[in-house]
DNA sequence: TAACAGTATGTAATAATATAACATTTACAA
DNA sequence: TTGTAAATGTTATATTATTACATACTGTTA
C-alpha cells in the first residue's frame, strides 16, 4: 500500500512544472519558471525539491544536477533508480527493467555493508544521435 | 596493452594528495592542501580533476561532488564504475565485483541506445555505523 | 633547429549550484 | 485549543564549477 502524499503549495508548483518538461530540468530554470507564480528565491525550490525527492515523485540525476518526473507507474522505486543519458543530446530517461532492479536491489559483497538504496547511470548515445 | 600517462606536475601533486587521503576529497578541499605547493586558483585544480577522472586515476562520486583515487588494479576501469557509500560516516570504496561489471557491462535494453559507460553508487550504513 | 601542434599552466573574474539562519504561518491530530 | 510537525518567506552566504585570455612547456617532424 502506497502513501499518498498530498503535496503542498510549492512543492504542487515544482512538480508539475517538471512533469509537464517531459525531461531534466535545473533547480535554476525551475526558479526562473516559477517566478511569476511567486516562488521568488533558491530555497523555496530546493525545500519542495528536497521533499519531492524524498517522497519519490521526482529523482535527482546526480551527473547533471538536475531533477526528473518519476516515470514508473507509481513512483515507488525512489530507492532504486536507473537512468540511460545521452552524452549527446542531454536526453534522460528512466530505466525501468524488472530484471536489472532485482539484480542491484539483491547485490551484496562481503564488504559487510548493508545496501538499502542504489542509483545508476548508464551513458551512451541515443538512436537519434546514433545515427547522425 | 594500457597507456602509460606521464602526469604534468599539477596533475601528480593533486593526485598524490587524493591517493594519500584514502578516500574522497572536494575540490575545494583538494585547492587549500595543495596551496603551499603553488596551485592556487580552483581551475588549476578542476583542470587537473578533469585530466585524471578522463585517464582513470581518480573517479568522481557524483552525488557527493568529490574525488576519489581509483582502488582497481591498473584503473582500467573509468567507464564502468561502482561505489558504495555509508549514509552515516560517508566512507567510500570502489567496489570491484567481475559479475556485476560484467553484467552492467553488457547490460541492453529496447530503448535503442548503445551503452557506452556506467555509474553505479549504492547507499547504506557500514559495518562499523550498523552496530552502533 | 625551427616551426608547429597539442597540452599544461597562470590569473582574474564570474557563473551555477546549494545551504544557513531566523522569523512566521499553515495543517492537523490529540 | 493547544501542541507539534511541516511548510513558507526572506536575506545572506557558502560551495562548486566555468569563461576568457595570456603564456609556457613538451614532443614531433620538416
Amino acid at each position: 500500500m502506497q502513501k499518498i502524499h498530498n503535496l503542498s503549495k510549492n512543492q504542487k508548483i515544482i512538480f508539475d512544472l517538471i512533469d509537464k518538461s517531459g525531461g531534466p530540468m535545473k533547480a535554476y530554470s525551475i526558479l526562473f519558471n516559477v517566478q511569476k507564480r511567486g516562488i521568488k528565491a533558491p530555497l523555496q525550490v530546493y525545500r519542495a525539491l528536497d521533499k519531492l525527492v524524498e517522497i519519490g515523485k521526482i529523482h535527482k540525476i546526480e551527473s547533471r544536477n538536475a531533477f526528473i518526473a518519476c516515470q514508473n507507474s507509481s513512483c515507488q522505486v525512489s530507492k532504486a533508480t536507473a537512468f540511460s543519458i545521452c552524452e549527446s543530446c542531454e536526453n534522460v530517461s528512466e530505466i525501468s527493467n524488472s530484471k536489472l532492479s532485482k539484480y542491484l536491489s539483491n547485490f551484496s559483497d562481503n564488504s559487510g555493508m548493508k545496501y538499502s538504496k542504489y542509483n545508476l547511470e548508464f551513458f551512451g548515445l541515443c538512436k537519434k544521435c546514433k545515427s547522425k
